[in-house]
DNA sequence: CTATAAATCAGAATAATTCTTATTTAAGAA
DNA sequence: TTCTTAAATAAGAATTATTCTGATTTATAG
């Protein structure tokens, strides 16, 4: 747990980024989590026993995280920005019954070649968006 | 011209949607473009010489062509919704420099095997996200 | 031509996010 | 350790996108 935080504060040393408490919160908050929760989601989770971030803090750290590359932001549903502390390459699956979103692992479509883009544009990143339905849903 | 409005009559009419010129207006401003605008945008393009259409009309046009599957939203930047009237499956592509949005065919990644997901999710469409630079950029 | 369910409009309401400004604080330097 | 200061925070106002409300208009089936 210790441990934990120390590397925590390590990695936002290393992003150059001031570690205080609210934007450690805020990492720590998301990369305990999988469900790629929304702001609002992970304000209210930070605040249920104590207030310890207030709105405008947590919107700016997601931001502050986003821009050295440790969150990124994943676009599922209208007018939803959800987050997510795992940059690694992955794919989403999006339940359209329950909504939930899960992993893809990267090998799962290893087979995608974004070479086969028309000439003049040039791919940095890719990912495959699945819609459908979990084994929760009937 | 005459010809391509009688089309769309009709296909909204075995849709079992209104024709209203308001909502005709939507779709006909849809079809002809590429560009994957945003309400504001197909609102403002509607309304440039004469006002045809209010803002709320916009939306709610918007969402009745989705709801009968005519029209597609596109999530491709935080907080921004964009809509399209090319509904067959079919890839995107962003350009991080300036933004652009192209259509990329569907069998430029054919393929994608969505049976490698791990069993219990079950797929019903899938898409993929291309992120990079385009030619007009830098 | 009429009846009526549905669509439109203008503006109010809501929701998500960003901005403003005063105050506090992390972290490097003394 | 203490000082300094640029950066971060908080609270609430402002902004933006979207939805709702309620009165009016209209497309279309009969």
């Amino acid at each position: 747990m210790d441990k934990q935080a120390n590397t925590i504060v390590k990695t936002l040393k290393a992003k150059k980024l001031r570690v205080t408490p609210q934007r450690f919160a805020v990492y720590a908050n998301l990369l305990e989590r999988t469900d790629h929760p929304t702001a609002e989601q992970i304000l209210s989770d930070l605040n249920q026993n104590a207030p310890t971030s207030s709105q405008a803090t947590v919107y700016s750290a997601l931001q502050a995280l986003r821009q050295v590359g440790l969150v990124r932001e994943v676009l599922l549903e209208e007018g939803i920005s959800r987050y997510d502390a795992n940059v690694a390459p992955h794919h989403h699956f999006r339940c359209r019954c329950c909504g939930v979103i899960e992993d893809i692992p990267w090998e799962t479509f290893k087979s995608v070649d974004v070479k086969g883009l028309r000439s003049g544009l040039k791919a940095e990143r890719y990912e495959v968006i699945v819609e459908g339905r979990c084994d929760r849903c009937p």
